[in-house]
DNA sequence: AGAATTTAGTTGAGATTTCAATCATATCTA
DNA sequence: TAGATATGATTGAAATCTCAACTAAATTCT
């Protein structure tokens, strides 16, 4: 089979995206830093404040951060230490334990929030115009999609 | 400063971009496997393969791959050990010392790269319109324009 | 019910990366 | 030209994550 090289256009646009990915990360993190949280715990934050109960089980949750459930364990180790979340063991189930945002994880998460968004927006939202906007997601939904069939 | 929340569509394009960045580099790097490299490798390959001589001052390299200097020294490590990159040490220069690709460098980029390359086409580019690869290109562009500003 | 399998979570070992400290060499400046 | 400062690279310690092995609890299958 013959080697389908990019076209210049091609290879601009996945260079583009794998020199700035880790630029941005890095960027949003460097802000969530006054706030004593690191982007892991950041989001690890938001899903559990989005979740009923204020909580998952640990397998979902490590599902939606992308981390195995060993990582997941590590992460804990570190907001549990920080007071910004519980552990709680299943009484239905004996093999499962509940990761719960803690009042003070609350509070942090309010408190870091507003300012999280706004790095958001100074780095990458208000950089484009709604129609890219528009085609970024609609770019990444079927990147995402496509990942999901395999 | 009231807080400038983010709309349905913002929140959404900066969400499927988060989840979505990691799976992706994770499927590259899986394809990137039977190769024995992984994708810092794999880069690393990439960015000598392109320079003057073949050869970059390890400074330059650890910059272009997002890398500290400490960092590049580690990953060094890797590469020697596969052989796939020598060291060289400048006469110019007595602090400084240059990575250089190896023949057998050049052998395994040029037995992976196809293969990367049709990775890349199935999990992004070829998912995209010739529209959307523009407008994904101009946005990351931006995005990165911006950082430099800092 | 009892054995085999599946599921949830943790742990030890190893990989990758960063930070701070360090060393060596170059360059600037007084 | 001597001393101070810059630059290039490495190292030890620590953080974060994965894999494989393990424990424990629940479920499935005769």
């Amino acid at each position: 089979m013959a080697t389908r090289w990019l076209t210049t256009q091609e290879m601009a646009a996945w260079r583009a995206f794998v020199l700035t990915v880790g630029d941005v990360i890095r960027a949003i993190e460097r802000d969530l830093q006054p706030f004593d949280l690191d982007f892991g715990d950041y989001q690890l934050l938001v899903m559990l404040s989005e979740a009923p109960d204020q909580r998952l089980r640990m397998c979902d949750l490590a599902d939606s951060l992308r981390l195995t459930r060993s990582g997941l364990t590590r992460r804990m180790d570190g907001v549990l230490k920080k007071k910004l979340v519980t552990r709680v063991q299943s009484t239905q189930d004996g093999r499962v334990a509940f990761a719960q945002i803690s009042t003070k994880g609350m509070e942090v998460l309010k408190t870091a929030a507003p300012h999280h968004l706004e790095s958001v927006r100074a780095h990458v939202i208000d950089l484009l115009s709604p129609v890219e906007i528009k085609s970024f997601t609609t770019a990444f939904t079927k990147i995402a999609d496509k990942l999901l069939e395999e």
